[in-house]
DNA sequence: CGGGGGCTTGAGGCCACTCAACGATAGTGG
DNA sequence: CCACTATCGTTGAGTGGCCTCAAGCCCCCG
């Protein structure tokens, strides 16, 4: 699983996997070390013991659930940035893989513990990270529960907008797959749906790839979805 | 709104409220408040600022999110001993309603916060409520993005079982119309999902209404759910 | 006792799923 | 360098599961 190990660079950037656990004086005490997996392969699967904390350097993630007979939910992507592994509590609950070929910081949860107890800087930015991850989940019920397929795929491309937008378009590292089993619908639909927002010229293809899309008409996305 | 205030009973019994906020010490610093509701009547609306966390003392509450057109997803019921609007966060992102008549304990937000602050074990308490919370989310994310609506009723009535059957039978307070927007259904597939499960002989109805149910093959009922 | 809300059941329709074919692209090995 | 293959995406045709609309029953409640 792991392909490469790496210790961090000297230079002491500051990042959110830092600022997260550390204070300048108990910085010494949490290692940040670098791992980098293939496309494709698992980062750490559901009800494993949550041993690391994640945070993705350059690349792209997928977490998700299993049903037996193979249905698959993907709960969240994590994107260049994103906190992931954080299962306060003993085990993922999510299996967790790489899009593309992925590296990613990690920390031992339990130096994030420790810190955590003296210091309720960190013990509140464990809490607000949390409630942001809850928030995620809350919002992703209702498009689940209640949304048609083109208001849920008109809510991922402005979710993916906000979160990977560079230069006016919007590089997709997940398939249609991927997206499908995120917005709970089928590969067909979620390509229809594209198809049909291409139509109505609010979004467009860029190369001969079908991940680059640059969305045109922003105002007509946000009616398409819904939310209040 | 508030229908009803009385002052705690004197007596302190132990209870999560006051266990989540309270060191014997810190007891008197958080004042338990109740307050009551009548069927159908809310606590908070969505976007309200959260000025209190609530535990149900009585009574059944539910909480949801509102499309512009009138679609409800219900996130979470809430049942006897249940904290809720612990919405970490100065704006509720729910908007909860008395299912039938209510009884509650309120603390102040701000209480808790500055309570946490200096009380580690508090800290740590609301973090794992939180997280309860989230994988509470997590799990129905799973149902509503992929389950079909026979496994939905199912994992329905097996999370209801556990919460809240008494002497074998199991009282629900909430409409089919509660159960379908908490399901992502309609009200008439969750009926149609029932009468199916009655006719298998995986439950019996008791009495003339039809809240009472009573589970006569729980592992059958499992296997329509399916977790794994 | 009348009215209304909650529940069930049936009939029909529609949206998303399933199955299938096809083109395009990227990776592989001769 | 070029088949060869696997993967990915699109599109069409047909199906099916859940939704919609409707009727009727029962119970509660005024």
């Amino acid at each position: 699983m792991f392909v490469r190990i790496a210790t961090e660079s000297a230079a002491p950037r500051p990042n959110s996997l830092r600022d997260l656990g550390m204070t300048s004086e108990t910085n010494a005490l949490v290692s940040l070390i670098e791992f980098s997996y293939k496309k494709g392969t698992e980062i750490y699967g559901e009800k494993e013991p949550a041993e690391y904390v994640y945070q993705v350097k350059s690349g792209a993630v997928r977490s998700y659930k299993l049903l037996s007979d193979g249905r698959r939910q993907i709960g969240a992507f994590h994107l260049t940035g994103d906190i992931f592994g954080l299962a306060n509590g003993s085990e993922h609950r999510f299996t967790a893989e790489a899009i593309v070929d992925t590296t990613v910081r990690i920390v031992r949860r339990q130096s994030l513990e420790i810190v955590a107890e003296s210091d309720a800087m960190v013990a509140r930015n464990l809490l607000s990270m949390t409630t942001r991850n809850l928030q995620h989940a809350e919002d992703h019920m209702l498009l689940l529960g209640r949304k048609t397929s083109l208001e849920r795929v008109a809510a991922f491309l402005l979710e993916m907008d906000k979160r990977l937008t560079a230069a006016g378009v919007m590089a997709l590292p997940m398939s249609r797959r991927d997206i499908a089993d995120y917005l709970g619908l089928t590969l067909e639909t979620v390509s229809r749906a594209l198809s049909r927002l291409h139509e109505l010229g609010v979004l467009g293809f860029i190369g001969n790839t079908q991940r680059q899309i640059v969305l045109l008409d922003r105002h007509q996305l946000a009616s398409l979805d819904l939310q209040p």
